[in-house]
DNA sequence: CTCCTTTGTTGAACCAGGTTCAACGCGAGT
DNA sequence: ACTCGCGTTGAACCTGGTTCAACAAAGGAG
């Protein structure tokens, strides 16, 4: 019997917080949050108890923190350059946000599933989330003022997306491409409504991003988005 | 002193259920999974905390049925007649949701952003009745062989109608036909794509719910839907 | 090199809250 | 009136989150 660990590793407390974040989030998310019990993440982390009470203040604050961690993660990957034009810039974006959902899948239904019951700190970070990603998109589009419709008009639209990706990552029977065309297509019907409700807002929406040709199985190639047909 | 009640009221299994199952989406509602304890449920129901047991195997159980209570009603609710043609149906089971969402809008949320952590059976649960409302959509649309491009596009609308009718329990500032104008506006844009991904498909497009004419505030109030401008 | 301070870390005790179970009493049937 | 069934109880139980005083590995001062 080796007795060279008469203690555990003594880490940083950055390199600390960081292991535990990590190992928090994959364990939330392959487990429920009450399946996970504060010996798991203990002994998975090898660990003591009562170190994860020094870095977080209890089992509920390493959730909520695993949360924000993931959001700001997602948050940080879906930010696109102000140089990209608007029309692509939506395209852009969404695909950068399926991206880190398909390589952070676990962690992205995590997030998305997230909340302990309806906890309110939680439940905050997520809407604070959208709400940024909201604002984001409004400033793209020269939006700063309060614009209700347009408000809401995004939100059901960050609404689809959410639904799409989970879909996604569910059952990929449907090319990626396919999908995204299919959520700019309802985006744009969505923000044609938007300026009717609203028509002095400082915003002049586009072309409709492809006409109902409806010949073709996949869509064609064009408007600069790469195919991945199955 | 009174001492009428040397023990409680004595209930028939239904009542009781319906009793427990009414006030624990009450509790639930407005607070967190494990903020309510089993004796709050207990003293604010009026009966003893192992009788909770009795009926419902335990707090997670107990919460499961309240979700599944709400998920049932809402389906219930918007379940709309095959008489209606298509071009209306949508509309009218969109108000029908907003209906319920405005009546019973503690219990929708709960219903919303439910889920115990990422709890399995719960989150079945509400994903089981986002498929019943997809399934019967397309059922209404004359699909009923697997069509993957038509199941995405109906689930990123419901994840759209979800967000959006959260969004006016939130802040009222949209009027609800508004938002239920823009809802089928995208609907279309995202079908429109689904048919061209998937031509085969039995279902025939009507025309845009509405051209883009971009001239009054608010939608006239054509096409048989009652107004509500606040 | 040794002591001392700092701070990451521990383990056992503590306690809240979910769960179990044997017994109790009100109502219906005889 | 008697008794059987079942809705109901309350206290004991136990898992699991929380607290806290003490311990040990780095880093610096003498």
């Amino acid at each position: 019997m080796r007795v060279t660990e008469p203690h555990r590793a003594r880490f940083s407390v950055d390199e600390r917080r960081a292991q535990l974040l990590e190992l928090g989030l994959r364990l939330f998310a392959e487990r429920a949050y009450d399946e996970v019990s504060i010996d798991d993440i203990a002994s998975a982390a090898n660990i003591s108890k009562g170190l994860l009470y020094h870095y977080y203040g209890g089992k509920r604050a390493f959730y909520v923190a695993c949360v924000a961690h993931a959001a700001e993660a997602l948050v940080e990957r879906t930010h696109m350059s102000d140089e990209i034009p608007e029309p692509d810039r939506a395209r852009a974006g969404l695909d950068a946000y399926f991206d880190y959902a398909e390589e952070h899948a676990t962690a992205y239904v995590a997030l998305m599933r997230s909340g302990i019951g309806n906890d309110p700190e939680v439940a905050a970070i997520v809407e604070a989330t959208r709400t940024r990603i909201v604002r984001r998109a409004l400033d793209g589009m020269g939006i700063t003022t309060p614009r209700p419709a347009f408000r809401a008009a995004l939100r059901a639209w960050i609404g689809a997306v959410e639904a799409a990706c989970l879909e996604h990552l569910e059952h990929r029977d449907v090319a990626r491409v396919g999908l995204v065309d299919m959520l700019l297509a309802g985006l744009y019907g969505l923000l044609v409504v938007a300026k009717q409700l609203d028509p002095d807002a400082p915003f002049a929406l586009g072309p409709p991003p492809q006409p109902p040709t409806q010949t073709e199985t996949a869509s064609p190639p064009s408007r600069g988005s790469r195919r991945r047909q199955p």
